[in-house]
DNA sequence: GCCGTTTTCGGCCCGACTGTTTTCAGTCG
């Protein structure tokens, strides 16, 4: 049983209780300790195991018992109770707008409503109207929302929607009453998944900005639009929302809306120890409290904490206000610092551009160098290298770099595939002519975690394997991670010296923020990796950066900030 | 259910928006 296993649970037993009309407090404490078990470290997985789970802060008596119940036994006889009260198809109601625990518990009770399907019959044959509190507009709104339920999914990955963001934020900014704007949210939290997109805006006529915005032609439906506040939906079902705010009230707004929801309510905890309480728009000091300082900027708010600035990549109540109290928020790793990358493709393999184009492009990005990792052999479906075009391609690379005369180098390199078994689909005696190795697992992604965990860390213990690519093989919202014990990968990374890649095609972003800030605390380096088959697929390298500064790097912690020279040498190439 | 330098009881974030409920409940973030 993993965390996100037992998360799930905690999770599931939140929106059972709400449904049988617990009190919130209650259940927010299990919504509360899933996010625990989601992001604790260590996993709490482990530290029930070991019986340390005592010293968790938001994990009380009732919860440890529950998650030792659920890692001995894999079963929780509390939750298997539970779920006999409610069909299990009632959960899926969840998913529609609109429709919150008092409502579902109404439509289940009255008209026995347990699906989303039974909910549009309901609403179709108008049976529905005979509850208190489901109107005509109720009815549409539900059948809209039924509608966009089967057309559109609710998440979208960070990457499909960063150009969006942009062109809405581009156009909040040319209203003539804005002021200020920034994105807040998951969006400026770079989270990989996405839910909606959230700008926040100082303007001198907030109802006129969310008229203005509720129209702009991207938008192809309004939502909600208010004096205050716009929410709409674009044609791929992304939905935005805008907060219109007077100047005073901007960096109040920016850190609450910002988040993360944890974050936030850490945030002000602290804050009510001032004596001041914190919400969107400004502090209001408790009677007898000393006046909180003149706020400009969203920065002065953790400054009036006694905390340094935080940013909103950290911000997820994973240590940053700790870290903040006593000085050691990191100076994270920008996209600037990155003088070349590793792991890219060309039309060797399964790339769409030569060797030349993919140079070029690089040199044109200001990259110093660029690492070319074609597939092997055994990735047939991928065009994989044989030794002898491998061999040809090494050649062709160093006839290249004598044009460039140190101003720029390509690399010579291979992702190679990790078998089945751990061993690598090239000979110690081709992969000892490369500048470097990336070991990758393309196949046999079923394996039990054990033996994958081995098979992985049977290829890290081979001394010509310089990086792992894409640990898990995630890909977003398609394909869940193959099973793997991410923490012994890390530590095997930090004894055998094998770098870990950030693979930034924002398909992937693997491996997982989460796991980040562990693998850096102990020593092990990060390669920021486009994964490139294209060479537009360079600019991959923005969305690694903002997956790297969540998962706390700094410039010394990714490999490819060094200069040419210092990689050459740490290479081990004349 | 969790938590504690005012506390082991009594708090726990709260404002915006919508619809229908004519004074507020439910949902959302």
């Amino acid at each position: 049983m993993t965390r996100e296993d037992i998360a799930e649970v905690l999770d599931n037993i939140a929106l059972l209780l709400e449904l049988k009309g617990e009190n919130v407090f209650k259940t927010r404490a299990y919504k509360n300790g899933a996010e625990i078990v989601r992001s604790h470290e260590p996993d709490v997985v482990k530290l029930a195991k070991d019986n340390q789970l005592n010293n968790v802060a938001g994990i009380g008596k009732a919860l440890q018992e529950k998650i030792i119940e659920l890692t001995t036994t894999n079963k929780l006889e509390f939750y298997e109770n539970l779920r006999t009260e409610f069909p299990p198809s009632l959960f899926e109601l969840f998913d529609i707008q609109g429709l919150g625990p008092k409502k579902i518990k109404a439509l289940y009770d009255k008209l026995n409503i347990d699906s989303v399907e039974a909910l549009k019959s309901a609403c179709q044959d108008n049976s529905i109207s005979s509850l208190r509190g489901f109107g005509t507009k109720t009815v549409d709104k539900l059948l809209h929302a039924i509608e966009l339920r089967e057309k559109f999914a609710s998440h979208f990955r960070l990457g499909d929607v960063a150009v969006m963001a942009e062109i809405l934020l581009d156009a909040v900014h040319a209203h003539p009453s804005t002021l200020r704007c920034c994105h807040a949210g998951s969006y400026r939290r770079s989270k990989e998944i996405l839910h909606d997109i959230d700008i926040l805006a100082a303007t001198t006529a907030p109802a006129e900005l969310t008229q203005y915005f509720s129209q702009l032609e991207e938008v192809e439906e309004v939502i909600a639009c208010g004096d205050t506040k716009a929410s709409v939906r674009l044609a791929n079902g992304l939905q935005v929302d805008l907060r219109a705010v007077t100047n005073d009230a901007f960096p109040f707004a920016l850190q609450y809306f910002s988040g993360s929801k944890e974050h936030n309510v850490a945030i002000r905890q602290r804050a009510l120890k001032n004596g001041w309480s914190l919400n969107e728009y400004n502090f209001t000091a408790k009677e007898g409290a000393t006046p909180p300082p003149t706020i400009h900027e969203e920065a002065d708010i953790y400054k009036a904490l006694g905390l340094d600035y935080i940013p909103p990549e950290l911000r997820e109540n994973r240590g940053e206000i700790e870290a903040a109290e006593n000085g050691s928020i990191p100076r994270l790793v920008t996209l600037e610092n990155l003088r070349g990358t590793f792991h890219n493709h060309t039309t060797a393999s399964d790339g769409k551009n030569s060797l030349e184009e993919m140079a070029e492009a690089a040199i044109e990005l200001g990259l110093e160098y660029l690492g070319i990792a074609d597939h092997s052999k055994a990735s047939f479906q991928a065009n994989g290298l044989y030794p002898e075009r491998l061999l040809k391609q090494v050649d062709h690379i160093k006839s290249l770099n004598k044009q460039w005369e140190g101003s720029f180098r390509l690399l010579a390199g291979s992702e190679v595939d990790i078998l089945k078994d751990g061993s690598l689909d090239f000979d110690d005696s081709i992969l000892a002519q490369l500048d470097y190795v990336v070991a990758s697992v393309h196949n046999a992604f079923t394996l039990p975690e054990k033996e994958m965990t081995k098979r992985i860390i049977r290829a890290m213990e081979n001394p010509h394997v310089t990086m792992l690519g894409h640990l898990t093989g995630r890909l977003l919202l398609r394909r869940e991670a193959y099973a793997v014990n991410v923490d012994k990968i890390i530590d095997c990374a930090a004894e055998t010296g094998t770098i870990i890649e950030l693979n930034c095609n924002p398909r992937r972003l693997d491996m997982d923020w989460r796991h980040w800030k562990n693998a850096r605390e102990k020593g092990v380096k990060c390669a920021i990796n486009p994964d490139a088959h294209r060479l537009e697929q360079l600019q991959f390298l923005a969305f690694g950066v903002r997956l790297a500064r969540k998962g706390w790097l700094t410039k010394d912690d990714v490999i490819n900030t060094k200069p040419l020279n210092d990689i050459l040498d740490f290479l081990n190439i004349q």
